[in-house]
DNA sequence: GGGCAAATTTGACGAGGATCAAATTCGGGC
DNA sequence: GCCCGAATTTGATCCTCGTCAAATTTGCCC
């Protein structure tokens, strides 16, 4: 059966909003459309699986637009959140067996997908494809070797801050859905999912937020709004040795 | 200048430990001579450093036999050692700008090197090693994200275990430069080195590896050798909730 | 608008490491 | 074999989170 027809429809490169940024940016225009005819734009609302992990066919995908949580169920049912994906990042495995992991989307996302079959003979057909997802893959892994040895020497403050500080940084600024107030920022995850992305415990995450506020760093509206009154004090707050 | 050529010989895949399982070994007996010709075969001793930080050309090069150590100086001049590699990886980037970290064998090594333009032109000439190094590049990508999720979530003593279970796996039981006795290991790395790879203090490691001693799961000579009495033991110990 | 269940916040407390400070022990060099 | 500096071990104490337990707050459905 094919998938849920609801939320695909079919590739359409003009209106990509990553095509000059993404893995397929190398393709010439020719290469490009038959590229395109095998993906189709697929929207995933927050929350909402893309993938799940042991699926048996992994689905390839360019993130065109939100973002995603690449996470596992450990033997001992707890969630760890393993990456997150930001546009146009490219996530799947055209080669593996079984999908290692999970991948949710954190806000509604869009996605360019492939399946596995059709993307590896993509891989195969275009060269320039192929050196490109190897060039982007190095540049992850080195990138995901620095990042994970950094979070791992800080502590709960800094993780927090920094979380605060890419999000605002990787939202489009003030224009989240309906916030008549401009600086406004929704947060995508709920508490429990910023422990989890963070490796903190819940109680901790509300600790961290409660003492950014209490330093008039951040202002809190609700559960999930948050607005940042102090830039300068938020980054200064996620790295070590801060007050 | 040419690199000091004292440790280097032409590279020599006849005799190579490594020769069906390095990247490589997908290539074909005339592309592989080709390939071959364009490297050298290099020993480094403990603790020299292949490749240092900021060093203009990144070496390209396959661990033929030994331990490298990843790593990188933070601005606030610690070390932070951010991977590690064993035969048969590929290390290196052949295309990012300068090095971003630093490479140091953990005990005596021998690569096979490359530098980084004609390690370049060997992925271009040859589809299947770019392929290959891509497939692997994926793999490792994956495995480091588990990896490091399931670090983080570990205390001092189930990380100093699995080190230590680690290393006697990795290494070709008993024949370690001369000890009279078999069983005997003789750890790579001093304290500070173990406390830096596991982001620890010297003496929470120094403790743990006290308490494994008490525990009579293993046998302490001097500073750095190691016989492991119960292997069980010690990995179960390697696993949350030991006693 | 009131009532509820779930999410979040708050508080008390404890355990695991980090830190600061010595005391030892190794390994080499002479 | 003796001496010295560096690495390691040990001890005491502090601090940061994790845990367990409420007390609140929010969002939402009637």
């Amino acid at each position: 059966m094919a998938q849920q027809a609801k939320n695909e429809t079919p590739a359409q490169c003009a209106d990509c909003l990553v095509r000059n940024r993404a893995i397929c940016h190398v393709l010439d225009a020719g290469a490009l459309a038959r590229f395109a005819a095998s993906g189709r734009r697929r929207h995933v609302a927050a929350g909402e699986t893309v993938q799940w992990q042991g699926d048996d066919d992994g689905v390839c995908a360019t993130l065109t637009s939100g973002a995603l949580k690449l996470s596992l169920v450990t033997e001992t049912g707890e969630e760890r959140v393993v990456g997150t994906a930001y546009p146009p990042d490219f996530i799947g495995s055209p080669f593996a067996g079984a999908a290692s992991m999970e991948v949710t989307a954190l806000i509604d996302s869009e996605l360019c997908v492939f399946s596995r079959a059709a993307f590896s003979e993509s891989l195969d057909r275009n060269r320039a494809l192929e050196q490109e997802l190897l060039r982007r893959t190095m540049a992850e892994l080195e990138r995901s070797r620095l990042d994970d040895s950094r979070l791992a020497s800080l502590g709960a403050g800094p993780r927090v801050a920094a979380l605060l500080a890419d999000f605002s940084k990787r939202t489009p600024a003030g224009c989240d859905a309906g916030d008549p107030d401009a600086g406004w920022l929704r947060l995508p995850l709920s508490r429990g999912e910023i422990a989890a992305l963070l490796d903190l415990r819940i109680e901790t995450v509300s600790r961290e937020l409660g003492a950014l506020e209490r330093a008039g760093v951040v202002q809190r509206r609700g559960r999930r709004d948050v607005r940042i009154l102090d830039m300068a004090a938020l980054t200064a707050a996620a790295v070590p040795q801060a007050a």
